[in-house]
DNA sequence: TGCCAAACGGCGGGGCCCTCCGTTATGTTA
DNA sequence: TAACATAACGGAGGGCCCCGCCGTTTGGCA
C-alpha cells in the first residue's frame, strides 16, 4: 500500500514539513497548522491532506531526533559502562526535550489517543531504552522495578516542567540528576 | 484598595467560579472561558472582567486546593520526623496535581509570566514547602542543593506526564517515589 | 426617591480547526 | 505527442474561541 505519491504531493509534504520544523520551534507543540500553510504556501486542506492531525505532524517533525536518539542508544550499548550507558542516554534525551519546544508535549499528546498504530514516538523510544535500562538493571546499577515507560515519563515531566523558562537545559540537567540520584538522601 | 464589590459582582464571581471549578475538571486547564460563561449564565466579558485571564482565573479555581496544602503543610511542620513530614507533604501534593486535572498546567503557566505580582500559587506552594524542606535538610534526610523550586518543578512534572492516561494517581505516586529515593542504585 | 458610577452583556473582528467540493496538475496510455 | 482519468490541490464556509468596544442596566448612597 501506498506505493509512490505524485510529484507535486512529494514536494508540498517536504516543504510542509520543513515549515513545521520552524514553526513547532517556535511556538511548540500548540503552533497554529493554519499559519504553517500560509507559510509554506499550500492551502490548509494540504497540510491536513498529508498529516491527518497536530498528532502525526508532530510526530514527523520529530522522528529525525527520535531517529538521532535511538541511533545513540545502539552506540552507548557498546559502552563498558551499563550505568554510565544508561546515564548519557537519558541526558541526551533530557537535552533533545529540553532544547527542543514541543516534542515533550508531543509525547504526552500521542499518549492520550488509543493508538494502535506502532512507530509512535513513544514507542521508539520504549524500544530504543529497552536494552539499555535492562543492562543496567542486570549490572545492579538501577533501582528494582524500573521500567522504560518510567523513564520516558520521567524525562518527559522534566521537559514539560523546564519548558519555558529561563535556561531549560541546565534545569532540566538539574533535575534528571536529582531524579536519577534521589531527592532524599540514603537512609 | 478594591474595598467593597457590588453586591452583583460577588454574586457573580461567585458563580463563575463554581462553574470554573466543574468546567476545568472536567477539560482541564484549556477548559473554555465562554463556555464557562455561557454555563454560568453571565456575558463573557463579565468572567473576564473579573478574571482578565485565563491565568488568573485558574490561580482562583486552584487557591482552596492550594490553601489546603499550605495548611497540611503547617501541620506537619509538627510531625516528630522532618524526613517523613516532607514526604508526606509531597505525597500529598502529588495527589492533588494528579487528581485535579488543570492543576499542573496552571502551574507551568503561570511560571511563563512575568509576575511582579506575588500570591500567585508557585509564590504560595513554594513557601509551604520552605519550612519543610528546611528542616528536613537539616536533618540531613535531602540529597545536598536540593531547592523547593526543584521540588515544585518535579512534582508538576510528574503530575503534566501522567495527565490523562489510565490511573495518573498510581502513577504518579509511584514516579514519585522513584524520584524520591532515586532511579539509579546507590554506588 | 433620584442620581451616577460600577457592572453587565451583546456584538463584531480576528483566528483557528475542520469539511466540502470545484479546479488543477500529474502520470499514463494510445 | 495528445487526451484522459484521477490524485492532489486550495478556496470558501461553518463552528468555536478569544478579545475589546460601548450602549444599557443595576445597585448603593445622598
Amino acid at each position: 500500500m501506498a506505493v509512490v505519491k505524485r510529484a507535486d504531493a512529494r514536494r508540498n509534504h517536504a516543504r510542509i514539513l520543513e515549515v513545521a520544523e520552524a514553526e513547532v520551534a517556535a511556538h511548540g507543540a500548540d503552533a497554529s497548522l493554519e499559519k504553517i500553510a500560509r507559510v509554506a504556501g499550500v492551502g490548509s486542506a494540504t497540510v491536513r491532506r498529508h498529516f491527518p492531525g497536530r498528532r502525526e505532524l508532530l510526530q514527523a517533525v520529530f522522528a529525525q531526533r527520535i531517529g538521532a536518539l535511538a541511533e545513540y542508544a545502539v552506540e552507548l550499548a557498546a559502552d563498558p559502562d551499563p550505568r554510565r550507558a544508561l546515564v548519557l542516554w537519558l541526558e541526551a534525551f533530557t537535552d533533545y526535550g529540553t532544547s527542543s519546544r514541543g516534542m515533550a508535549g508531543a509525547l504526552v499528546a500521542e499518549g492520550l489517543v488509543e493508538d494502535g498504530d506502532d512507530e509512535g514516538c513513544t514507542v521508539r523510544l520504549s524500544a530504543a531504552a529497552a536494552p539499555l535500562l535492562e543492562r543496567a538493571a542486570r549490572a545492579g546499577a538501577v533501582a528494582p522495578g524500573v521500567t522504560t515507560e518510567d523513564l520516558l515519563a520521567l524525562v518527559t515531566g522534566i521537559s514539560l516542567a523546564t519548558e519555558g523558562r529561563p535556561d531549560p537545559a541546565e534545569q532540566g540537567r538539574r533535575l534528571l540528576r536529582l531524579t536519577l540520584e534521589g531527592v532524599l538522601a540514603p537512609r
